[in-house]
DNA sequence: CCTACAATGTGCGGCAACGCACATATATAT
DNA sequence: ATATATATGTGCGTTGCCGCACATTGTAGG
């Protein structure tokens, strides 16, 4: 694909609707809000917002990853959940409380839609068709931060970085990712070593392969056979909760069809 | 207090007010929602609703507290949250979801109010001031849910004792709780052992005192000294975001006046 | 090409928590 | 009072992860 040719590499996310609660919205409301959304490029390492922050915006990642994390008083950090083009940023927004005490951290750069707050929330007190869908993720994101604190009671480095490599993956278009084992190691709240050590098992068994910030999936299969049931059950969560959209239309697959 | 006047003890939930949520709802909201309240009993152990229940009520808790519990495939559980007289159970219902995949138990037995889902919802989508108060509260328990995972992963166990004892007296009148250390390993997660030897060395430092099923906690300040961050971190959100009622009335503790 | 830096690999000792086994203590009922 | 069940105490060896130190290997810039 080295051609002149535009490909969906170059122009990844050139219309809303690859944010798939963007995608999903009554014609009506895209008309409202679309006017207003702004696309934002996230370079990698970037903060979108910390802890306590009043936010002005919130963002609809298109295809660009962002992790919530808390960040503990002695610097070390936590990650505590995911948001990729299933959510927005900035729930705290239409929740009512303005901030949150996380920070909000790009795991995989890309493009985002921007929203004023203010265009936002008067569109969810209209208690149009996006307020339901609204608190609908924001149930499906309990969902995921639940689950890591089980996972991380209960499970193995090996079976969370699994679980934190097909989280990534669904968010992705494609099964590579770019992310250091230092990265990973600081999201999971683990040693970059034991990341190391975990990744390079699986990669003997074949089912990734990395070098030096890149890693790309081969065997999806038994990537889900390794991680634990967290990711079965926040998947499984989300697509109840996102994609049965009551007498609007119904999703049955991850993909979106545009055009 | 030995007369026979009635005490608090023997009606310690006798007004929906003892709840916090209800307590601060304007009196037009509690004029439709009240009559529909009727006062329940939880004992210790009870389940409200197990994993993917279609709930058939809300319960605003008055003087018990119920955990959110995820139990995994193989049995063993974590908990997820504690609701006490300052929230309620069954978020999922005006969030959209109808159900969540986790089990509510009791964890200390008392009264609470038992609304049907039905009048909740319709009161939540008349998009009164029971709205947002309800969304805060939601946002409360997502930091609570985040803290969770973060204590998880960082902090000792004796640090996540002293978290859970702190955050279950907060809901309680007293400085007492009726609990075993099998319950709270079960909560947290942990062997129950392990809960032994923090909550022993907790004694002999006189920080709590405990003899077969009962604690007390006998220095507070203490207690929240060996505690990690964590505690503090929700109480200081939830304050923030339950307490500033605004353009209604202030709590500046958490106590309520009645009568 | 070579240097410098960033990313990954590996080997320690140490420790918190685990699983298990079993001893002891304290409530409750007959 | 005695028995029984439940709750708590204690001592193993084991394990998963930690912190640290340092070796190796890529990748980018002069």
């Amino acid at each position: 694909m080295s051609s002149s040719i535009i490909t969906s590499d170059e122009i990844p996310a050139a219309v809303p609707e690859h944010n798939h609660l963007l995608a999903v919205l009554p014609p009506e409301v895209k008309a409202r809000l679309f006017p207003h959304l702004k696309l934002v490029k996230f370079t990698l390492g970037q903060s979108l917002y910390e802890s306590g922050d009043q936010m002005q915006f919130v963002y609809f990642p298109a295809d660009s990853i962002v992790s919530l994390l808390y960040v503990m008083e002695n610097g070390s950090s936590a990650e505590i959940s995911i948001v990729g083009n299933e959510g927005l940023l900035g729930i705290a927004l239409f929740m009512g409380g303005e901030s949150t005490p996380n920070r909000a951290v790009v795991q995989s750069a890309g493009n985002a839609y921007q929203l004023p707050a203010l265009i936002l929330k008067a569109e969810f007190s209209r208690h149009s068709e996006l307020h339901g869908l609204l608190l609908r993720y924001t149930q499906s994101l309990m969902t995921q931060m639940a689950q890591t604190a089980v996972c991380n009671r209960h499970h193995t480095i090996e079976q969370q970085l699994c679980r934190w490599l097909l989280l990534s993956l669904d968010r992705l278009p494609t099964d590579h990712l770019t992310m250091t084992q230092e990265l990973i190691a600081n999201m999971l709240g683990v040693r970059r070593e034991g990341v190391t050590e975990s990744a390079s098992k699986l990669q003997r068994q074949g089912v990734i392969r990395y070098q030096r910030g890149h890693i790309t999936v081969l065997d999806r299969p038994n990537l889900e056979r390794l991680s634990c049931e967290c990711y079965k059950v926040v998947k499984i969560e989300s697509d109840r909760l996102l994609h049965y959209i009551p007498a609007i239309k119904r999703q049955c697959d991850n993909s979106l069809i545009i055009l």
